[in-house]
DNA sequence: GTTATTGCAAATGATTTGCACAAGG
DNA sequence: CCTTGTGCAAATCATTTGCAATAAC
C-alpha cells in the first residue's frame, strides 16, 4: 500500500486519540489495494473474502472515518448506494467521465478545467476550495464501430447498465 | 408558471398515455413557482399549504415523473436526502456553487466551461451528453469584512450549515 | 367501462446506533 | 485499567410499493 496513505492515516489516527487495529488496517488494506470504486457493501463482500472478515458495521465506520481524514472521497455517479473513490490522494483533482452505454467511469485530470473552474469561481466572489465534475457522455467507439469491449465485459459480468434518463 | 414547461409536461403525459390530476398539477405548480431547490418532503411540506393537499406517496411519484421528463434534475448538494432543481429548463446547462460557510447555493452560467468540458470529452473518445458540476468555496466577503449577510440570515432561518469536510 | 391515480399503511434497504464484550496502549 | 473498537441485532429514515377505492377519459 502507498506509503503516503499509510503515514497519514497513522498521523490521523494518532491526532485524534484512536487506536489500531487489525480490522481497520484489513479494511484499508482491501480499500487502497486496487483503484476500483466500491459502495460499501461490495467493500464489505471484499473483505468476507480475506482471513481478517469485519462486520458491516465496522465496515461503514471506517469508512467514515477514511472520508473525515480526506483519503477517501463519496462521489456520485447516479447511483441509489453511496459510492467512494479511494483515487483522490493520488490525484487531488480528477475528474469523472461515466459512460452512459457501459457505466465505465473514466478518470481525468486536466488543469485547464480546473483553472478555468477556479476563475469562474473568483469572479464570483468566493475562494475555491474544492470541485466535482461528472460528465456523462456516449461511447464513440460503439456509435462508430457498432460495439465497445466495455460494454460487452459489463454485460458478461452481469454489471447493472445505467439508467438512460 | 412558464408555458413552456405546461406544455412540455403536456407532451409527456399524453406520449405516455397518463392522465391530467388535480393533485399532480398542484405539486407541478408548488414546484415551479419559484427557483428554489427542494427536498422531497419539502416539497411536501409547501403542498400541504395550499388548497388542494396530496399524500406524500404521489409528491414522490409526481418527482419520478418530472425527472423522467427532463422537466426536473436530481442534485447532489452533499446531503443525505435527494435535492432537485427545477432550473433546468430556463437554464439547461448551469453550474452549481455551494458556500462552505453558509450554504448558499449560486447558480451560474459559463459558456467557457461548458466547451472545454465538452473538448474534454471527446478528446477521450466520447460523446458529451451532459455535464455536472459543483464547486465548493469560502465567501470572501465573510473572509474580507468579517460578516457575510447569507450567513447571518441561514443562521437566523435556523438552517442546518454544512458540515466543513 | 377501462385503466391510471390516489392514499394509506406496510415494506424496503442502506446506513446508523445501543449495548455488552473484547482488546489496544 | 481506562477508553476505544467490534459485532450483533435492533432502530432509523427516506423512499418505494401493494392494494382497495377513486376518478380520468
Amino acid at each position: 500500500m502507498d506509503p503516503t496513505i499509510e503515514s497519514r492515516l497513522q498521523h490521523f489516527i494518532q491526532a485524534k486519540g484512536l487506536r489500531n487495529t487489525p480490522q481497520r488496517n484489513s479494511i484499508v488494506e482491501a480499500i487502497f489495494a486496487t483503484d476500483e470504486h466500491f459502495t460499501a457493501d461490495e467493500l464489505w463482500e471484499r473483505v468476507r473474502k480475506t482471513q481478517l472478515r469485519s462486520s458491516r458495521a465496522t465496515v461503514y465506520r471506517t469508512i467514515s472515518l477514511l472520508v473525515e481524514a480526506g483519503l477517501l472521497h463519496e462521489i456520485d455517479l447516479g447511483d441509489d448506494q453511496k459510492t467512494y473513490d479511494p483515487n483522490f490522494v493520488d490525484s487531488p483533482a480528477h475528474n469523472h467521465l461515466v459512460c452512459i452505454d457501459c457505466g465505465k467511469v473514466v478518470e481525468f485530470e486536466d488543469k485547464h478545467i480546473k483553472l478555468l473552474n477556479d476563475c469562474a469561481t473568483r469572479r464570483l466572489g468566493f475562494r475555491p476550495e474544492r470541485q466535482t465534475l461528472k460528465i456523462e457522455a456516449c461511447c464513440e467507439k460503439l456509435r462508430l464501430h457498432g460495439r465497445c469491449e466495455n460494454l460487452i465485459a459489463a454485460r458478461v459480468q452481469g454489471k447493472r447498465l445505467p439508467k438512460k434518463r
